[in-house]
DNA sequence: TGTTTGCGTCACGCAACTGTCATACCGCGC
DNA sequence: GCGCGGTATGACAGTTGCGTGACGCAAACA
């Protein structure tokens, strides 16, 4: 299944097994995954595809680790990912250096599955509220993904399911604006071809569906960029 | 794509070879590229197209990489620019001498093609810290690129997209003086032809935009020059 | 099978923005 | 003071981008 909402992690290694064994193993977790074997290809791949999170291997051919997270963070899709640092090196000395760096986390070799995957989820839910089943709050509007209900205000609007992931997507980075694209990426899926247009009607019903009870369009309309919320 | 933001790399080396390799892999990683096969070519480039970094290579007939630095450093387009030396000497004291021309970053043959990336997006961002995503501020003005935001004292500003992407511009080198050729090549895009004249209707709309809250102008007209912040 | 619901596209109209021009203004050298 | 090159400004027409209602369609549902 190619849902729109599962997250999206880059593994970045130079040795094929554990890139195997990391990939497979989160595939079975529910991410989307893809790889990338040295730091140049790396950054690439994060101001092509913007994954939520990429482990990071420490030591790289080509473009080490560490340089790889700066540059990623220096990008504007790498700023909203959570990079986590995968090293063998222990010391406190290389832990503060990579967080120095921009690195948002850190996980110490040898390391077990189960804590890779436990971490990843830590960050998302840090990064990315909605997609591990947080409630969402932006002013009186309140997006509950487990119950799939939203609430304006305490009363409860109907919503159809591309309006509701539309909605999700802008709650999630108040203030933000994002591009028809963005949001076709996000929302819609990566691999749908859909006229940029589209997004403006559902825009249109989600601010129908959002001031349906009263009060303030809460979504604000960038002319020649996009749409955010607040 | 032609992104009228998409840096402008300028490559000045002797070697066919050597420049077909960097101009592939920069072009590859989303940068516009030009080249230089000598110093004086290298000066002449600049002074017509104003690039954001100069790859220049240390030995090059007719001008020296050293004299040509010291040149392209004299010209009101190069000042703003990052050169990074380009060098097989590896010596501190040459590196001393190439820093002290004014070159900005140096580089040691042999070198990896993820290297000179790395050096060309480092130096580039501190030279265009908007590229990055990062809000700009000078004096009470404060512009968000993420959120397509100006604020000046704290209080929000309606500009048009062309007002915004203007300010970005003059904001990004605060006290810089720009040409209205080169406004129009940074703001509106390289391939468009637009009067010069135009500079002047937005910069005074971007004004009046500025100081419908109160406060000064903070733009200077430099008169036979151009527009500055600050 | 008929009904409902949600989806994507389109066409139209409005509002905002854009580039150009004519004119007024300013600083500067004389 | 005067003239001149350069700059500011207001008006205007053309263009672009956005919001909206309507429509056909497919899937879900009863």
């Amino acid at each position: 299944m190619t849902d729109a909402a599962q997250p999206h992690v880059l593994i970045v290694d130079d040795e094929p097994a554990q890139l195997a064994l990391l990939s497979y193993n989160l595939k079975a977790a529910g991410f989307r995954v893809t790889t990338a074997k040295d730091g140049e290809e790396a950054v690439m791949s994060v101001v092509e595809q913007g994954p939520d999170v990429i482990l990071l291997d420490w030591m790289l051919p080509r473009l080490s680790g560490l340089e790889a997270c700066r540059q990623i963070k220096a990008t504007r899709e790498g700023r909203d990912a959570a990079v986590i640092m995968v090293s063998a090196r222990s010391e406190e000395a290389d832990r503060v250096r990579g967080l120095d760096t921009g690195a948002d986390d850190y996980i110490v070799k040898p390391y077990s599955v189960a804590e890779v995957i436990a971490r990843v989820r830590a960050n998302l839910r840090r990064l990315r509220p909605s997609a591990s089943g947080q409630a969402l709050e932006v002013g009186d509007i309140r997006l509950d993904p487990e119950s799939y209900r939203v609430l304006r205000d305490g009363q409860a609007l109907h919503l159809g399911p591309t309006e509701f992931r539309l909605l999700a997507a802008l709650m999630e980075r108040p203030g933000k604006v994002w591009t028809r694209d963005a949001l076709l990426d996000r929302v819609w899926g990566r691999d749908i071809y859909i006229d940029t247009r589209t997004v403006d009607v559902h825009v249109g019903r989600l601010r129908k569906a959002l001031c349906a009870t009263g009060g303030d369009d809460p979504i604000r309309t960038v002319r020649g960029a996009g749409y955010a919320m607040g």
